[in-house]
DNA sequence: CGTGGCTGAGTGATGGTTCATTCAGTCGAG
DNA sequence: CTCGACTGAATGAACCATCACTCAGCCACG
């Protein structure tokens, strides 16, 4: 069976298999947990030998990295790219909501595994907050200061407080998303979102 | 074989042994994840064998249950009690951020415990959330949709949405409080997230 | 004594990881 | 074109460290 790519690499098919091995973690991951979840369930999963798992990541741990890595990388590259776009920083708040949350909402296992797996253990949550968390918490930050020195934001609040607000409320977002039986779309919420964040809740 | 510790006291003071290991629990969870912690590890923490962990409890994911259904069982009678003395749901609203801080913000180990360890596993987060979380997120909700007859909130708004914005804050503050190096006051955050929450981000 | 709280070594199951083996596919020689 | 040597990706049974949980006794008190 000849695989497409073949002239590069007589090789079938590489990254596929490893590919392969991710999406099925995402999927057991999200199922039964990380720590419920086994490599025998993960190789099943991706229709691949125990062994073959260890071929192409180190341990257990690495797959769940890796999916994060992987993900956030995209995640943020792919923002800062949209936002060089959009001049106003309320736009660019809400561009990121929505963002956010269609990225999230468009493939329920990877949200259950980013707010539910990669939460449960604080080593993990550590080196997660080193890494990705902490650029996107400041990406968000910096647009807030922006508004700031534009004149569209109070200046008497602490942009890094407004800003994790802000992500916290889109996280929360998610999580109840997730948790929740009924189906709704997510990325709507991303306009609540910004306008109670935008204008507080008081009636003027 | 008189193992260390011996003989503190003779006394075996009834409740003391239950509490003993749940006090064990939360430190030993908070310290190395729920499932990385070994049952042996607790015993040892709480100055038992670990046979007697077994007499108090049915299995290690009791142990994490009798943790969060007492602390949210105490948090919400509690909560219930200190809103009932206050009238303008502005003010509601900034004491069960104060509450929500406070009960955190003492008790760091306590507070690892929910906001990492109590995350980890859809199942637990669903048994979680049917729970008391519903019935926590109900309260804020309730609050809100008072201010919204009273006239004092914006009525254009989903109170269910904005009680989810405020608890996503509120969880997000104590969550970057936990993993943060610096060692911050947290109650003082509840003051900023109701700024933000009733007043919106945008200059007038 | 005897009763009941407590002990902690033992046990059985579990599951991450390894590694000897297979075999599909490649390639140079004839 | 064919054949045999070779490669290394893939396999999956077996290994073995790790724990949650059990239970046969111990001891202190009344």
């Amino acid at each position: 069976m000849r695989s497409a790519r073949s002239m590069t690499s007589l090789r079938p098919a590489v990254g596929d298999k490893r590919e392969a091995i991710l999406r099925a973690a995402i999927r057991v991951f999200a199922h039964n947990g990380y720590f419920n979840s086994k490599v025998a369930d993960i190789a099943r999963e991706a229709g691949v030998a125990d062994g073959t798992v260890y071929l192409y990541f180190k341990s257990k741990e690495e797959i769940l990295h890796s999916i994060f890595d992987r993900t956030v990388e995209v995640a943020i590259s792919e923002g800062r790219k949209q936002l060089e776009q959009i001049s106003d920083p309320r736009r660019k708040l809400r561009r990121i909501a929505q963002l956010h949350l269609e990225r999230l909402g468009a493939d329920r296992e990877l949200a259950v595994v980013f707010q539910v797996e990669l939460r449960g253990s604080t080593k993990f949550m550590e080196e997660f907050s080193a890494a990705g968390f902490a650029e996107y918490l400041g990406l968000i930050r910096s647009t807030i200061e922006e508004g700031q020195s534009a004149g569209v934001f109070r200046r008497d609040l602490n942009a890094k407080v407004a800003a994790k607000i802000f992500f916290g409320a889109l996280d929360e977002m998610a999580t109840n998303w997730i948790l929740s039986k009924r189906r709704y779309k997510l990325v709507p919420m991303a306009d609540q979102v910004l306008d109670i964040l935008l204008n507080g809740v008081s009636e003027k």
